[in-house]
DNA sequence: TTTACTGCAAATAATTTGCAAAACT
DNA sequence: AGTTTTGCAAATTATTTGCAGTAAA
């Protein structure tokens, strides 16, 4: 996995470092979306020698690879998962936060679709869904808690 | 139309402000989805007396109370845009920042299905979807421009 | 050796907040 | 009058950047 990635950013002529290999690792390890302060801490926990610059640099250069996705989970901070983390849909409650993944096979049809009509290459992968979720489906919805 | 959602505001206790007045007016008379500083600016036109915090504060409680939808369309910044505003999907390609907007019917289907299978309702008004468009589809996705 | 990469600390940039003054009801 | 709302300026927070030192290749 990591070896894969890795390989990949060397034949494109980039650097291994013991910094993105840790990175690199981390975000695959996690095997769902974080944040760049998730890897920083994560990678903290194996080795103190590394700066939340450099992370963010390496998440950034992932994802201008293609090799990594950046999602806006809604919670203020970019969440980063790599293309290996299977593709799916994030539900997110607006009145509570609580997140469920959803299956991805629903948003097929929609990627032709998109594909057809509109000659658009819809990245679908990790796409993040606001609404309410069971327990907060009352008819007022623009009530203040 | 703004007397509408003025009058609303008011039933549910808040106070009518000029500054309010202006803002309302100015993200209704704008037709789609307008950022902070697009609506400070819009209302400065008017008058300059307004404070940009003032605009944050009355879009955030707009959405709070189910009037307005906020968006994030990757940008760096939030979009907000009232309910009077047609629902539709933004197409954003990520290599151009190009953007069109989509038929909302595409995810009437997605709609139902999430509600069916979930227990969740969607919030896909404004939604924003990813990808490349059709001037960048290469097939290396992760080259650097 | 050469040039990319990292750490550091300061810079950004959008948004939020505390508080006293102003204004709606 | 009483309470909400505003303006102002400072605080926050996530992310980015300049630059000199470090380390892959």
């Amino acid at each position: 996995m990591t070896k894969n990635l890795i390989k990949i950013l060397r034949e494109r002529g980039y650097r291994l470092t013991p910094q993105r290999e840790m990175i690199l690792a981390a975000i695959i390890q996690a095997g769902d979306h974080v944040s760049a302060e998730d890897v920083f801490t994560k990678v903290q926990e194996q080795s103190s020698a590394i700066n939340i610059a450099t992370v963010y640099r390496t998440l950034d250069m992932l994802v201008e690879e293609g090799l990594a996705c950046r999602t806006d989970l809604g919670i203020g901070e970019y969440m980063y998962a790599t293309n290996q983390h299977g593709p799916h849909i994030h539900l997110i409650c607006r009145k509570c936060g609580y997140t469920q993944d959803a299956d991805h096979s629903l948003l097929k049809k929609l990627e032709e679709t998109i594909l057809s009509e509109y000659d658009f290459v819809a990245d679908l992968h990790h796409i993040a869904i606001f609404g309410l979720c069971a327990g907060h489906q009352l008819e007022d919805e623009g009530g203040q808690e």
